[in-house]
DNA sequence: TGAAGCTCTTGATGCAGGTCAACGGAAATG
DNA sequence: CATTTCCGTTGACCTGCATCAAGAGCTTCA
């Protein structure tokens, strides 16, 4: 039916220092021999298709998964309404710090295009960073990280603009397209318009509108899916303080 | 002018089994000395007054707080606009989770009223977390629990209406006095309507109106800042979705 | 190739809640 | 004690965005 995944991943044993993703990765600044270490715990890439899910809400959490390419979102289902987009994982993020030291996974996460995974059995890796201190603070940050990203966002979903949600969307996918060293001022949205409203608390349609406004504006350029950042500074001048109402 | 806090704390080294949070504090679960090893850590609770800030902003980070009584707000600097508020701390939670790995402090925290906090120096809670493996898990929960507990917040800035979220907010409270063993059904609202506004990302003046929306429905009694819900199933029910538009 | 879904766009309308304003009461300040 | 400041409440008004609705590509699949 579905052409087999690429092959199967070829290396039996994945090799951290090979991957293009080292040096932004989990095992950033492990020395030589626990990089080793980090190798062995690691369990094959695992390939997602599109809309596949990597744990559901609810399942038990076992491990957490470093995103080698693609992109997965997370979603927590509401009580009374559709499910409600939580979070979006790009190439080298972590998947499940939420998770951490709890029984079941918090939310889905799903696939939003084809997408390889490495898998991070969690006892393992915390065997492992019983004797790797570094790891330890590795994980500490990771998480702490992970705390202020939220805090930033409910700042931003907390009394902000719809005009200036968007812009500091845009702006955190250049910011994080640019940290992975992956081309910044024009990517592919690989969410909807529907997901990107449910994560920024606004209605798809309003998504649609703004982007256009800042087309027309020349700020950014869209087709569909493709985005191009044409003016950054003025993102960053929307993202800061909305359009005043006098346009002076 | 005003009294002496309290004579000064007496025990010149606390004693965390002793301690009435014992039961619901950070070295919940430890071995006995495990837990003397814990005491051994903690410097001399510290006395904070109304206002009185126990961290800020861009502060280099060292320790962690436990709230021991009283409570207190963070606030994180918008660009443009007011502080924003992003937490309340209440007696037995941790203050500081989203600075650990990191070289400063998040956000601000200031005492809403008088507080006692105890003090945990993180460079002696690592040290100590290296020899208890329960430790170390108590600490990644308490993270990824904070986690959960934001994106919870997500989810409710992002989408809900008014009600929704003072209802939640609500049973918010009434959730975290019970856990800690304190009265839930009637208590002091620490926080003014403003900051209450911040954190909900709403107008002071909605809460104002919403709060008494709530009184007028029997479900809350409110007199300045002295609360007690009258009906918590309704409570529970204006969270969860708000009352139809025709009210059948 | 055509039909049936999606996703995205664009327009029209209405309302929840923000903003402005005024006032009463409580608490801080000298 | 008087004064100032802050806090909470309530009313009137207005706007940003949700909602409803319709239609235009794009993709999928028989």
């Amino acid at each position: 039916m579905t052409p087999r995944p690429a092959q199967r991943p070829r290396p039996a044993v994945p090799r951290c220092e090979l991957c293009t993703l080292h040096a932004r990765c989990l095992p950033l600044g492990l020395e030589f021999d626990a990089l080793q270490s980090f190798d062995d715990i690691i369990r094959l890439p695992q390939a997602l298709k599109r809309g596949q899910a990597l744990m559901r809400q609810g399942a038990p959490f076992t491990s957490l998964y470093v995103v080698r390419s693609g992109s997965l979102k997370q979603t927590v289902a509401q009580p009374d309404q559709r499910d409600q987009v939580t979070h979006f994982y790009l190439p080298g993020e972590i998947v499940g710090l939420d998770a951490i030291g709890e029984e079941d996974c918090h939310g889905s996460v799903v696939a939003l295009e084809s997408a390889f995974v490495c898998e991070l059995p969690f006892t393992r890796l915390e065997v492992l960073a019983e004797r790797l201190p570094e790891l330890r603070g590795r994980l500490y940050r990771c998480m702490s990280r992970e705390l202020r990203r939220d805090q930033r966002m409910m700042c931003l979903l907390s009394g902000r603009t719809a005009d200036q949600r968007l812009a500091s969307f845009l702006l955190g996918l250049y910011e994080r397209f640019s940290a992975r060293g992956l081309s910044p001022y024009r990517f592919f949205l690989s969410m909807s318009r529907s997901d990107i409203g449910s994560y920024l608390g606004l209605a798809l349609e309003t998504v649609s509108r703004v982007l256009a406004r800042f087309q027309e504006q020349g700020v950014i350029a869209v087709t569909g899916r493709e985005l191009t950042i044409s003016d950054i500074e003025a993102l960053e001048a929307l993202a800061l303080a909305s359009a005043p109402m006098t346009p002076a």
